[in-house]
DNA sequence: ATCTTTAATCGTACATTCACGATATACGAT
DNA sequence: ATCGTATATCGTGAATGTACGATTAAAGAT
């Protein structure tokens, strides 16, 4: 949980996130274009991501294609729903 | 939504929401009793789970009460529960 | 008034993250 | 075979995060 929660823990890597799901194919590397950042430091993200299960990456001749990972997408989504579901459940009050 | 899952990125800080939760009362530094942490890491944790405003804490005495804020966790969810849907709908496939 | 307990803060050490430019690799086109 | 493009990786520096012990501050108990 707390692996996810890195991975979601920085602005860009949400942005990247947001257009992957956006754009109904999964595009490649013109991520960079669309952020404010440094080719190498978007790579780094991606790679962030990828690693952390968010993401999955396929070498296309020179070009590389990032998607969701819808699998641990579903993951991410029951754990901090189950984890949400635990914190709200509190009555205690201060 | 980046600060809500930085305070949600460490397991330390995971595991004082879920004490939090699961004592109906809100316990205050017994807290790190149940951590294998020092009493300065474990106050250090709450400050920052504090200033993500995910948990409130009240000076009693000598002691200090800590509470989850449930308003804010009832932003996270929604703020989690859209960012996942979007997500979710992602059509892409690799 | 002094002592004890609780918790915050300070100072420090070390590890990790973030950002960048430069470089390397690998593919496709010429 | 060479060139250009796309991307990953390297090396670096600055900033941030994590953990600890020591110190401080404040309240309650003696």
């Amino acid at each position: 949980m707390a692996e996810f929660a890195k991975a979601l823990a920085h602005p860009a890597r949400i942005a990247i996130l947001e257009i992957l799901a956006e754009s109904d194919m999964c595009i490649c590397g013109d991520i960079t274009e669309q952020l404010p950042l440094a080719q190498s430091t978007v790579s780094q993200h991606l790679k962030a991501l990828k690693s952390a299960g968010i993401i999955t990456g396929n070498i296309d001749g020179v070009k590389t294609c990032y998607c969701l990972n819808e699998e641990s997408i579903d993951e991410l989504r029951s754990m901090m729903g189950s984890l949400l579901n635990k914190l709200g459940e509190s009555s205690a009050y201060c």
